[in-house]
DNA sequence: TGTACATCAGTGAACGCGCGTTCACTGATGTAC
DNA sequence: TGTACATCAGTGAACGCGCGTTCACTGATGTAC
């Protein structure tokens, strides 16, 4: 039966969140449509009234998870100081927490999809360049460097150390808590600048 | 028709170097018994005269891709001083060099299966936390810390850097090589020391 | 050492299942008058 | 504002393809004597 327009966009924003949880969780190709439309509520053969393909629908969950990143991560550098660097803190803390680690899917879309992405469409592909790219500049923009390139550089250092210590401890945590745990406190102490505090002493 | 002993032997191995070859490019869904029973020269039917399961060839190669990255940092940790501090920056050269990231399959397996292994079976997945566990292990071993704990600090915070450099450097290769080229050359100054030498000047 | 037979890896076709996509149908919504 | 019809999202069955696994058969190797 035909559904109010509300209602169409309700049920597409449903799929493409049902979609990004999913993906993030299981791999696009770990993910059915069918398994995706149940998740969304809806049955599984209305997903072409919504979505040219399955691929499609990868772009825009993408689109979606760059999004919420990048809105986090402005949010941050429109702040000031002591409050932006609090910000940036708590922003670390959080992504190597055992929270971000247990949580089904990477929130984290770099962590979710980056190793995925170069079996992905060009489109796909596209997508998220243009959203690591965009997720770069904008953690620049939150570091405390005074010069611009060095605010760059810091920010690609701290990006790695973050994307390699998640994706390192995601991937032991049910076979060896311990070592998975060992790696989210020993990168966060350093990133944090605990660590450079402790050798300044010694 | 039957085969002597050693073609056997010879012919499992193809198998299992051929799958580990797909596997690291692929994914292991992303590649087909058949795909890579023809790129070890063998016939489709004939895994199974070999392998149980098409899991069991994905714990046998994940075992295999450790067996040989852990040689190798075996190699650099027998060294002493001045050679392994070259043998050291050699390594991390190579791990974040642009043929590191073109190479087909990640050489590195938790560059190439950290994401994909929470997808897997218990058994890979066990596999696969020895040899993370091993690697760090040899990787502090090579480090050039005069205490223990701090090389096992200086080994997860290199590690991290170095799999999310490779990793992010990997997943823009085809979009955005600037961007790309510009991560690989960051952190391996970092990690090389250099910008730590710089910033003492400054 | 030579012979006869059992073994077993190779071969490629076939099976069964899961998944992306299509389709015919339904009926409430949106629209034209 | 009210009515009549066209539209189109929802529904769930069906299609086709790819893939992991099985199977019957072949014939050279390994073994027992």
């Amino acid at each position: 039966m035909r559904i109010s327009k509300a209602r169409v966009d309700e049920n597409r924003q449903k799929a493409i969140d049902a979609g990004l949880a999913l993906f993030s969780e299981k791999g696009f190709e770990g993910v059915a449509v069918a398994e995706l439309m149940h998740k969304a509520g809806l049955t599984h053969g209305g997903f072409y009234n919504h979505f040219d393909s399955k691929a499609e629908l990868e772009g825009l969950a993408l689109a979606k998870a760059f999004g919420l990143a990048l809105d986090n991560l402005d949010r941050i550098a429109a702040l000031e100081g002591e409050q932006r660097e609090a910000a940036l803190r708590r922003y670390v803390t959080r992504y190597l927490s055992p929270e971000a680690r247990a949580a089904s899917g990477a929130r984290c879309p770099m962590v979710a999809f980056a190793a995925d992405v170069r079996r992905e469409s060009a489109d796909v592909q596209e997508r998220y360049g243009e959203g690591l790219c965009g997720y770069i500049d904008r953690l620049a923009a939150s570091m405390g460097e005074a010069d611009a390139t060095a605010r760059r550089t810091a920010a690609i250092d701290l990006l790695s150390s973050l994307v390699g210590a998640l994706t390192l401890a995601r991937s032991v945590a049910r076979t060896n808590l311990a070592l998975s745990d060992e790696i989210l406190a020993t990168v966060r102490s350093r990133v944090l600048g605990l660590k450079a505090r402790a050798e300044a002493i010694t």
